[in-house]
DNA sequence: GCTATTCTGAAATCTCAGTTACACAACGAG
DNA sequence: CTCGTTGTGTAACTGAGATTTCAGAATAGC
């Protein structure tokens, strides 16, 4: 088989090697290419051309320009392809570990799954299990509060938890909004609060006076553990570790998501009938 | 489409189940779609048939007597069963033997790591690198948009990107906010949208409008490509399969950190100083 | 702002895959 | 042994789909 051009084993990798070569119209093929790999070309040329919005010459073109000798050729390639991948269905993803290349994406790649790797690793499971308690608990309410990049993730739980249960809601930085949710905080409030280094006063002195309140304080933190660590009841670490000047929350937003995903299996059919009813609601 | 008869999802097992109704050589040609399933079956009539030793009518006959209308509407079933089967990656991995109450945290942590690797594996790195310049030049505007969810993200990107350059703003989601955004919206201006399944009517005339007012559009975007990325300039796709009932956006956190690192080292001094500048003066 | 180049799609063309028709072969029944 | 039935391949046909051509559109360069 000479059907793939310069002993490339992958098409999708020669698709997004040479994505920067093409033209405009080219690239849209590529594209739906991608969208719906390999099967969008595995039809005929019409059909990729009308769902990459092109004509039929271009998709053709595109082929030829990949190296192919024409659109049956590519379609041997695919299959080809596709009789590797299919052989052996888990090799897709630990192949050769991750990207290849040198450069910003991949170091970053890089940091991030050691990152993940180690968080995961390193995160108390009893810990996890008590917070996860915690948030199913329907006769307690949710307060959640973050600081200036970590609110960001805050109110990504938000929005998640308040789709699952009753009685969640956000605590923005505004110093008002932080008052009244102490003075409206109870021994049935929980408060999730996002603090990561540097750890300002301001989120310090929140939680200090939801805990006064008599609130259950559960604190999503680094490494290091912010000072709340102190009097708060459930504590996340998560590493922050980067390789740009910033630290990252990508290890705080798949832990919020993992919290997300256990609270929706806890609550089961409770949680599924509040989310449909709320999706229909809405329109 | 009703290519498939009897409402069989699956090819393979109308196959099997058929096998004793076929005459002999018809059977050759079953025996030899099941040995390279499904991939024989993506070719020709005559590849086929050469495969199973028969003749290409045999072939045909063989077709039509699992209820298809021809060749091509058996292939069409094929690759519709295959989008199915590919369409959900992760889907694979909960069958790894023994039951999966491992724990939602491990369950959790693999989607993720599965995800990242897949979709960092799969990204153009030109498309990156087009979108890094985009975001580094400083005689372009900014301006960053999400739905729902994303919203999270978008805003995250946006506190990063402030501190590292100039003329760099949110567009919420309320109405007027966007309708002010296209009429301020010129070719100067740069449009990062992060737009997820479902994908949202709003956004997408949102996007329209930035474009037909001249703007760059940029779209961060699942494997499925929002419809934005008909008329986006830069397409950033990232995966979003989950093992819980949502989507994960924990990809798309990971990309957002990966561009800031990637313009904060572009940027270099220039980015550095004004960094510093904001800190101090904000005390 | 103009020219040169590249890009793109509509229409015409041509190739070949899928299909059909028919004749021969295999097998079983009487 | 002969007839009828079923299965199978050869060869001719048909139409769908891949390809080529060409003119208009877009883009880059000066």
């Amino acid at each position: 088989m000479t059907d793939i051009p310069g002993g490339h084993a992958s098409v999708r990798k020669l698709l997004t090697a040479m994505l920067n070569e093409l033209s405009n119209s080219e690239r849209k093929v590529a594209r739906a290419l991608l969208a719906q790999y390999p099967t969008a070309g595995l039809t005929t040329v019409v059909d990729l051309a009308t769902a990459a919005s092109v004509s039929p010459p271009t998709v053709v073109r595109f082929v030829t320009r990949l190296g192919f000798s024409g659109f049956p050729a590519f379609q041997r390639a695919l299959v080809h392809e596709l009789n590797g991948e299919l052989g052996s269905p888990l090799k897709q993803y630990p192949e050769k570990g991750g990207p290849s290349k040198e450069g910003v994406l991949t170091e970053t790649y890089q940091a991030f799954a050691a990152m993940l790797s180690a968080s995961y690793e390193e995160l108390p499971e009893s810990e996890f299990h008590k917070m996860t308690k915690l948030l199913c608990d329907p006769g307690r309410e949710v307060r959640v509060a973050g600081g200036r990049f970590s609110g960001s993730v805050s109110s990504y739980l938000v929005g998640h938890l308040r789709l699952l249960r009753a009685g969640v809601h956000h605590v923005d930085g505004d110093d008002l909004d932080r008052r009244t949710a102490i003075a409206d905080a109870s021994s049935s409030t929980v408060l999730v609060i996002y603090d990561y280094r540097r750890y300002t006063d301001r989120s310090v002195v929140f939680a200090e006076g939801m805990a006064a309140r008599g609130a259950t304080v559960c604190l999503m933190t680094d490494n290091w553990l912010s000072p709340i660590a102190k009097f708060a009841k459930v504590v996340l670490p998560m590493r922050v570790d980067s390789a740009s000047p910033f630290d990252s929350l990508v290890a705080s937003m798949a832990l919020t998501e993992s919290l997300v995903a256990a609270v929706a299996a806890e609550l089961g059919d409770a949680g599924v009938k509040r989310l449909e009813l709320v999706e229909e609601s809405g329109g």
